[in-house]
Parts: C-alpha cells; sequence; structure tokens
DNA sequence: TTGCGCTTTGTATACGTATACATATTGGGC
DNA sequence: GCCCAATATGTATACGTATACAAAGCGCAA
C-alpha cells in the first residue's frame, strides 16, 4: 500500500462561511430580505433581487438547510431502513428509492442493520435527525417504536413487512398470492415431490411465500414433500441447503425457492454437481425476478415483483401522508407475476 | 392492486416534541442544565441529573440533532455520492460505507447520481446540508466543485477516482497494475491473440485497467489484438460486446474484461451461444471479485480488490481530515491481487 | 473563622434561518 | 392630485440547542 502526501491549498481555508446577514450587510438589504429571496412565492421587487444576488455571488454565500430545518420543522430528509444491500433484489430497491426521493426534493439518510442487529438500538438516533419520514425495509418495526414515531408525527411506511401496528402504512407485494401461483405451475406440470427451501425464517415474506404455496398444495390435494431451509437469502446458503435436500433417498422432482439467489445456488449445486438436468429431471421456481434471473446461464422461472409500482406507491403513500399528517392509514398489496422461463416443465 | 384503509390512531398525534425548556420547567431548573446533562464532559450533579432524567423520560423527550447541529457547526452526517448501485460491488461498498459510518457515529446521507447526470447539479445541494465530509465514489469532480467543498471546509474522499484538484484526498485500488497482471498471466498462459471490451469510456478505473493490460503486453513485444468497448459495466453490454467481438474472423483467444458483469455476459455468449470452451478455447479474466464470480457456474479468475482496505482507509483518512482540518492531502492506492480461478489457462 | 479552589448552576447569547407584523412604497383609476 | 389596494421592506421574534461568563455552593486546610 503506497501513500503519497501532498501539501493541501491553504488559500480559502479559513473563510468562514457566508450568512445571510452578511449577504444583507453587502447588498445593502435587510436579512429578511435576503431570505425573502431564497424563499418562493415571497414578494421582492427585481431591484433588491439583483442586488442580493450580486452579493451572493460574490460572497459565495450558499443556504444553511439545516437552519431552514429548525424554524421550519421540516428536513426534506427521509429516513430509510436496509438491510441486505448485497441482494440484487434490495439493492436496486435502493437505488430506486434514492433516486425517487431526489426527485421530490428529498434526500435519503440510511441507516443499515447489521444482521444481528436489532431497530430499537438505532432508529431512535434517526427520530433524532428530525426526519419526514420513513421507509422501513427488510426489518420489523416493533409496536413500541411504532408509536414512538406516532408521537413524533414521523410517517412510516413498512415496504415488503407487515404492519405491527396500526399507524403505519404498509406497500406489499402479495407474496402470498406468488406462493400460490408457483403452487398451480408446480402441479399443472405434473410434479409429485415438491419441496420449498425457506430463506430467513424470521422474515415475513418468507412466511407468507411459505404459506401461500403450502396453502394451494392442500387445497389441490397434495402435500409439501420437503422443507429446508436456507437460513438467509444467499446463493451460498441456497446451495448448501439443495445439498441437504438431494442426500434424501428420493428427492424432489420441484423445488420453490423463497428467493431467486437461493434459486440460483440450488440451480447450480443440482446441474454442476449433481448433473441433474434442469428443467427435464427437476423444475425451479425463484422469487424476485432480479435481473441475473434472465441470464441465459440460468434463464430462471421466478415470481416478479412489480418493482417500479411497489417503489412508486411507496413514495406516493409517503408524500401524501407528510403533506396530509390526518390521512388514513394505507395498506397497498401489488399483486405479481409469473415470469416463464426455462428452470420449469410446463404443463403436460 | 387492492387498497385497504384503516383508521389512524389519534391518540398522540397532536402532542407536540418536548424541547429541553419543556424538561427544564418540569425538572426545576434550568435549560442549560438540561442540556448540560445531554453533554458528555460537563459537570452536572447527581441531583438534578435524576431530576432531569425524570423529565426526559416523562415527556418522551428526545434531543434534536438539528439543533445542536446549527450551533456546533457540525452534522455527523457524511455524504454519499454513489451511482452503479445494480453492480454488486458498488452495492457492496454501500453497504461497507454505510456500517463503517454508523460505527463512527456518522450518518450517510446518500447522493445517487443518475446515468446522464452531472455531480455539478446535485453537490451544492448536499453541500447546504452542512455535511461533515464527502464521500463520492463513480463520479467526476470538477475541479469547481473541489473548490468549492474546499471553501466550505468539508473534505473529500474519492474513492477509486482520480483527483482533478489537489485538495482532495483519493483512496483507490492499483488499476493500472492490475491491468498489468492480467497482461503477464495471459501471456505467460502462451495466449497470442489478445483481447479487451471496456466498461464505461469515462471512467478512470476503465482507463487506468486498459492502459496497465496494454503497456505491459507493449512491454514484452506484444500488442492488443482487439478492443472492444461495452460502453457501461453491465452484464448484457458485456455479452454484447463479445457477440461483436466474435464476428470477426480469427476471433481473440483471451478476453480481459473491465470488470466481472462484462467477463460474466463475455462468458456466458461465449459457451453457451458459441458453443466456445472455457478456459480451454477461451480465457477470461474480470476485475473486482464480486460474489457471483466465486460460484461454480461462472468459476471466473479475477483481480480482486481488497475491499476491506479500502473502505477502512476511505473512513480512516476521512475522519482524519475531519478531526484534523490542516492535515495533509492523502492519496492512497492499494495493490490488487490476482484470484485464480477457472475461467483462464494456467502457464504451459 | 477566613480564604481558596473546585464544582455546580443560572443568565444571557449565539448559531442561521423564516415569518408575523407594521410600515413604507408603488401603481392605477378617477 | 388623491385614495385605495397591492406590493415591498424592515423590525422583531422564534426555532432548540450549546456554551461563555458570572455567581453561588461546597469542602477543606489553615
Amino acid at each position: 500500500m503506497s501513500a503519497r502526501k501532498r501539501r493541501i491549498l491553504s488559500s480559502f481555508k479559513s473563510s468562514p462561511d457566508a450568512s445571510q446577514i452578511d449577504v444583507a450587510r453587502l447588498a445593502g438589504v435587510s436579512q429578511a430580505a435576503v431570505s425573502r429571496v431564497f424563499t418562493n412565492g415571497r414578494s421582492v421587487s427585481e431591484d433588491t433581487r439583483t442586488k442580493v444576488m450580486a452579493a451572493v455571488e460574490q460572497l459565495g454565500y450558499r443556504p444553511n438547510v439545516i437552519a431552514r430545518s429548525l424554524v421550519q420543522n421540516s428536513t426534506n430528509i427521509i429516513g430509510l431502513v436496509v438491510k441486505r444491500f448485497t441482494n440484487p433484489f434490495y439493492a436496486q430497491m435502493i437505488q430506486d428509492f434514492t433516486r425517487a426521493l431526489q426527485e421530490q426534493g428529498y434526500w435519503a439518510l440510511v441507516l443499515n442493520i447489521a444482521e444481528n442487529q436489532e431497530l430499537e438500538d438505532s432508529l431512535p438516533m434517526v427520530l433524532q435527525y428530525q426526519v419526514d419520514g420513513l421507509i422501513i425495509t427488510s426489518a420489523t418495526l416493533s409496536s413500541r417504536l411504532a408509536e414512538e414515531c406516532a408521537r413524533s408525527g414521523t410517517p412510516v411506511v413498512l415496504f415488503n413487512r407487515y404492519a405491527s401496528d396500526a399507524s403505519t402504512h404498509v406497500v406489499k407485494c402479495d407474496n402470498t398470492e406468488g406462493g400460490r401461483i408457483v403452487a398451480d405451475t408446480f402441479l399443472d406440470a405434473g410434479h409429485k415431490r415438491l419441496a420449498f427451501i425457506a430463506g430467513e425464517e424470521s422474515s415475513s415474506t418468507n412466511r407468507d411465500r411459505e404459506t401461500g404455496f403450502v396453502d394451494r398444495l392442500k387445497e389441490r390435494g397434495h402435500n409439501l414433500a420437503f422443507r429446508e431451509s436456507a437460513g438467509d437469502y444467499s446463493y451460498e446458503l441456497g446451495y448448501a441447503a439443495a445439498q441437504r435436500l438431494f442426500q434424501l433417498d428420493a428427492p424432489p422432482d420441484a423445488i420453490f425457492c423463497a428467493n431467486d439467489l437461493i434459486a440460483m445456488g440450488a440451480m447450480d449445486l443440482a446441474r454442476l454437481k449433481l448433473n441433474i438436468k434442469v428443467p427435464d429431471e427437476l423444475s425451479i421456481i425463484g422469487f424476485d425476478d432480479i435481473p441475473s434471473a434472465a441470464w441465459p446461464s440460468y434463464d430462471l422461472t421466478t415470481i416478479r415483483q412489480p418493482f417500479g409500482k411497489l417503489v412508486d406507491a411507496t413514495i406516493q403513500v409517503l408524500m401524501n401522508a407528510i403533506n396530509n399528517p390526518e390521512c388514513e392509514v394505507t395498506e397497498l398489496i401489488v399483486p405479481p407475476t409469473l415470469i416463464w422461463r426455462n428452470s420449469s416443465r410446463r404443463k403436460e
């Protein structure tokens, strides 16, 4: 590791930030006048506006949003609670959320939850920043926290999570329906020995997908033959879970995986290590429709979560809650779609 | 899309946030005393501390970080400028940065640059938030912006980017050296017809990797036989670029791809569409060592960027610059490592 | 007791902005 | 030239916190 040092330019170093008072003094107007120039809808004469702007230019003045936030009681910052960055589905989600927020004039303050960490410890610190709202993904909001948010008037939208409290908005994909669709797809194709590989057991998405899958099987007179748990939503643990699944005497002929990464791990184990032909000898269906699911290497049949819709709806619900604090609590459930590819057998 | 509405709990709705003044009144002390209870290193008697904490508990008081930031002139917020979320390398990076910052008591305010967007438009708005520092990845900092940061005393660390200005710190992987290593690896294995697939042409990482590669070839008396450009760092455009490469009469027998995603695209085209055997008939080497490079499906030989070191060093440089504004400008260059896997031929 | 140093507390002010209010200016119709 | 409405401006204050300063309290040695 090589390090080179350069001398810093010291020309600007000590000049402090100019404030509206400095601008006002230079322009020969009052501080209030300067403030009005920077506030839409306030009446300022063309004359003072130009004088002010000239002073602004000369001093390199830039409004102090922190000070404005203090008096306006609004920061234009949204707390974004996230976890599994490395799952492409969530990476895309964060990308879309930050971008959509920026388009609305808001900024995302990211709260990254470690795997073993509770939201209780860190969310209060984010609330101290007087965020105008919260978007919570991949974490459970205890009712104590929900109450705390409600008390401070901070609207919360849960993304793909259950509400443990009546005061938080929810936008989610119909994970249960996704599970049902997979059940139908497998049964219609004539599969008999069906398996499910779970992701993170504690997550509500996982529970819903499994419930939908199993319940539909039962409705049609079938049972889940095997159940294995990866433990999280990763490729590696999906691979390992599949390995355990195939140590059985009569292994499954169709596997529903709780997400695409697990499915890709399971698929690689089957075809590369065990030489099982997909989809001829084994059907695999995932969940999410991450970009790599469409790659020729995998060509994974999967349940697509309607990404854009989910994100747009979340933003819309949040903005509405911010602008209209008295609004009703919304629970939006968006249906998923089956994306037919080549990792699962067609109807017989 | 189904929507259900629930009535909001209105119990807490209208109670405004308690301030230190409210706490002070209830505890029978001055506002300053309350402030001191929440400030480390200030002397407060045990008696008043308990009185204050009791009032705090009763009122549900929570410090207002925004107000504190205003008077202390420090927000504990770091602006994190990012772009390619969906590249696993950058997703991991954002994850590690946000986590490392939180461990240091800072928060990341994310600035997401759209593909066609300039930093000039949005960075000033982040500066208005009085961020204590900036980490810039995947974007070019013009010297005008660098000067603006310097003037406002906001330290900047460029991550894997060149400095266009003498006042910004830099932490990067030695991309040039990475290119050199690939050249040596290919030549040592006896390859003759060498190709390079570029990523985003305007990025300095891309330039460095190519320069190192080509220069080393020349040093050893060889030339780059083919050059193709993907246009960005994605799988899809890597696939397409490889397609163009193989329309030639005498296609390459070794391809260096500017990153892993491109390499995986190129590999899939070669082996799945053209039935070219990797590594027997074609060697492919990527850059980054993203998780999927290690998957059995790809088993991609690649240049690993020393992730943890890069992130840790960036944080360290930034913290130092924040705590010690007079510090020298640092330029840290971390060497990469060749990760041998099975997508490239060994020495003859 | 006095006096000295240390700790604790309150008062007053500052941070940079927005805005209610009062006042001053402008413009237009007659 | 006058009056009224609309516009423009300045003054004063508020947002919630930290901290300089002075004053007060305390313990302790002489």
